[in-house]
DNA sequence: ACAAAAGTGTTGAACGTACACCCATGC
DNA sequence: GCATGGGTGTACGTTCAACACTTTTGT
């Protein structure tokens, strides 16, 4: 099995063909929500190249798993990650991205809600955490602009489809929503306007529950409803932020 | 040098590896638009499989090349295509989408104006054309399906960033920019709602010359200008139709 | 009683949409 | 002179943006 970048180098191997092959990669850059800041899962290298460095989850596709099986994989292995939403990012191919081979990886980009998956380290990686993605450790090969490929589709995405209920908990206060896309969006709005217009868009449902544990008046909880989105985009409905 | 899809199964062959590699190819969805109807390039496979059946124009990526870099060289080869907008589409990854080997295959999503480019056969394509989108012949792979996505892609991109004009000469009216859109989007637009809307922008440099040849009053000529656009996109001027 | 966040409406400006006629040109 | 597409303005409805105070609850 794969256990790190370094392999498949063209020393003596078993798997031979006519021409040389690139090596193909799988990497992930999902996100999550705290209180304070968007966060980005990296792991701690375990191997060579980059050896202590941090780096997004990922690792080599196998002959018998599609791409993004391959993704789940690895966060599962890597992250201890499962059954989270995922959509292709992008695909990098320069010669010299790798400093050992060539290889071509493919990023996938994620959303999680932090609080309901514990994350930890496993394999190739030594330890798997959350990171503002405001301040982002040094990363190995081109992680760094990965990341910020990932943030700019994120960006333009929540604008457009409502994908940032992902990094929310199933119930959820609409002053939660709201602080959820000023983190993403940078930029404030205004109370009034986003309730309005986000409950007339009627995608949400009201629970007959209320926040507890807070020092203040509790709020009214919330659930995104999925069928009533996808039966409305079926009649020509255009989310929008 | 790769000469078509077969390449590199796991007989002895010169080039060896610790674990196994799929290949990896590119291949390109180029829209063009005549005066009836939006049409993709494709050429006649000269190789198996699907010898003699339509396909995407495209191949092996190279050890020494980019992606992108790819794609161009397989359009000047197989197409005689050069300078023309490209963006990546999406990678596709299904371990069985090609029957004898495993190929991810990197698609790339290109728009040309028709008029300017003659498209001519070449090395592995016997001969490339334009067809139809929406009248096409059943073809190799999963090409199909790869052509759907860049439809996709492209009605939702048309309407948010000034691509349109690609696939329009450098100096056009703007009933033939109306047209563009009608025929992408597949819905009329209102005449003089689209003008003033277009206009206003200030994205369009009207030229002192008209249309030549017409056997009714000849329009005006306008140039879409780029300049213009990139300063007004950095003060968050957006695009939209 | 006070601190903290929840919840709630109105107004003016900007924008989108619907709609019909005269004009210039080539044949 | 007629057929063909070019070019133009207005009125109405909808949506967006700005803005402040009262209510509820826990400590």
């Amino acid at each position: 099995m794969p256990s790190g970048r370094g392999a498949g180098t063209a020393r003596a191997g078993s798997f031979a063909y006519e021409y040389p092959r690139p090596a193909v990669t799988v990497d992930a850059v999902v996100f999550g929500l705290d209180e304070e800041a968007l966060k980005v899962l990296l792991i701690e290298r375990g191997v060579d190249p980059f050896l202590g460095q941090a780096a997004l989850p990922g690792g080599f596709v196998r002959m018998t798993e599609s791409l993004e099986a391959a993704v789940r994989r690895e966060l599962a292995e890597e992250a201890g990650l499962r059954d989270i939403f995922l959509e292709q990012l992008y695909t990098f191919g320069e010669v010299d991205r790798d400093p050992r081979d060539r290889i071509i990886s493919v990023a996938y980009f994620g959303l999680v809600n932090i609080r309901d998956h514990r994350v930890r380290g496993a394999t190739d990686a030594r330890a798997a955490g959350w990171h503002d993605v405001k301040r982002l450790p040094p990363l190995a090969f081109d992680h760094a602009a990965i990341v910020r490929t990932a943030l700019v589709r994120l960006q333009g995405k929540v604008r457009y489809q409502p994908v940032g209920f992902e990094l929310l908990p199933a119930k959820f206060t609409l002053t939660q929503l709201q602080h959820m896309y000023e983190t993403i969006l940078g930029r404030d709005l205004d109370k009034r306007n986003f309730r309005r217009k986000i409950l007339e868009m009627g995608l949400l449902e009201g629970l007959p529950e209320k926040q507890t544990g807070v020092a203040h008046r509790a709020a009214q909880l919330f659930r995104f409803d999925r069928e009533a989105y996808e039966s409305l985009t079926r009649r020509g409905f255009n989310f929008e932020i």
